[in-house]
DNA sequence: GATTTTATATACTAGCGGGTATATACGCAA
DNA sequence: TTGCGTATATACCCGCTAGTATATAAAATC
């Protein structure tokens, strides 16, 4: 049983000032490579389903090494947990200040959200269900992040109402609403299923749009 | 420290054929109040991180107790995951048998399925958080009673669609949102918090209302 | 009130899994 | 080639918790 897969690549450093910090750059690989195979297991069966050991033994390596890249267990969920709601925000945030209509706006952000809730299925998922494994302070600050993205999305739902492409009555419950539906779709998502990803998001798009739209 | 919290209420069942169970109602009862201790528990800290020595303790009771009345933890689990959907599917069937124009059954459903899911709102996250640490075949069979949701409720749609009361283009994407944005109140909503249970369910009816409905 | 049955507690085990002290092999520099 | 530092593995420990064998008290039965 050769212990070959996570064998360093060498590459000698020259001491010249644009040198590449090749050595960082093999670490932060593999820690992203021990991430990602404790997310699969984590989403197939659970975080305290899952033992380090069962981690090492998919990367063809031992629970020290894994120690050697991140804290503890917990530290692992703590960056599977972030990831999501990370790359949510940045994209709301990212089309906020591109500008346009707020229909416009909202269209955008649900077709990218949902197209990253989709990709990051698994993240999201593992989030969802194992917040009670993570640190009370931790869940809190992603909570946090979690209720920005509302708070953002429901700044921009006002918009529209004043600009009268919107019939909302509560814009607050409907940002909720517009998170949970993009969120659920995590939930019930399959890859290779009978519905391909493009078509989720076309008809989350569908939902939302009808959701909001105001009588023409 | 008295160990008199669940000790027998004692009744002496005479023989005769109106006889009420009663041993077997006060088992049923102590069963009942183990259930929900320990969903309280789940609810707070996670199975995992409940142990059943911590259940027994809430309960003024040991754990040979718990033991008595369900055979395992994951069987505890089993019966806390199966109610909410349960009585979510008994809901709709009773709506549906009741009759009525599509429209007004699809308010009935949304009005009673979302009462109840907040009502359930701990049984229903401790089965959304926890359902990977129920035996496969468990996890299976809920599955499919949540799949018999959705059907069922495609089904509605379909007929409100035929009626043109409805303007829905994909009616098995609008169910499965519609059961996502029921569900997904459970996340979120806190009771004593802000927004009152009632005034969740009323404006979760205008959205699903306003997100099928026919322009007029 | 004696005896059997049931309900509950005490006290224990066994195994698992997170975390670590220590050993070893390998890459690199001179 | 040698020696050093780092990367990774071996082997171990410790605490915890699901589950149980056994004891005991209370209730039911006669």
């Amino acid at each position: 049983m050769a212990r070959t897969a996570l064998m360093p690549a060498k590459r000698k450093p020259k001491a010249d000032t644009s040198a590449r910090d090749v050595k960082g750059e093999i670490s932060a690989y593999k820690r992203r490579l021990i991430l990602e195979e404790a997310c699969h297991l984590f989403y197939a069966h659970g975080y305290e389903g899952t033992t380090l050991d069962a981690i090492a033994e998919r990367l063809n390596v031992t629970k020290p090494f894994i120690y050697s890249y991140h804290r503890n267990k917990a530290e692992i969920l703590r960056e599977i947990s972030e990831r999501g709601i990370r790359l949510c925000l940045a994209a709301l945030d990212e089309v906020r200040s591109n500008g346009g209509t707020p229909l416009a706006q909202l269209k955008a952000i649900v077709d990218r959200v949902t197209t990253l809730i989709l990709e990051n299925q698994e993240y999201i998922v593992v989030y969802q269900r194992e917040e009670k494994n993570l640190e009370p302070a931790t869940a809190r600050d992603i909570r946090r992040l979690r209720k920005m993205f509302d708070t953002r999305l429901e700044a921009l739902l006002d918009e529209g109402v004043a600009s009268g492409e919107f019939d909302i009555e509560d814009t607050g419950f409907a940002a909720i609403s517009i998170s949970g539906l993009m969120s659920w779709t995590a939930n019930w998502f399959q890859p290779g299923g009978r519905r391909p990803a493009s078509e989720v998001i076309v008809q989350t798009l569908k939902m939302v749009t009808h959701m909001v739209a105001a009588p023409k």
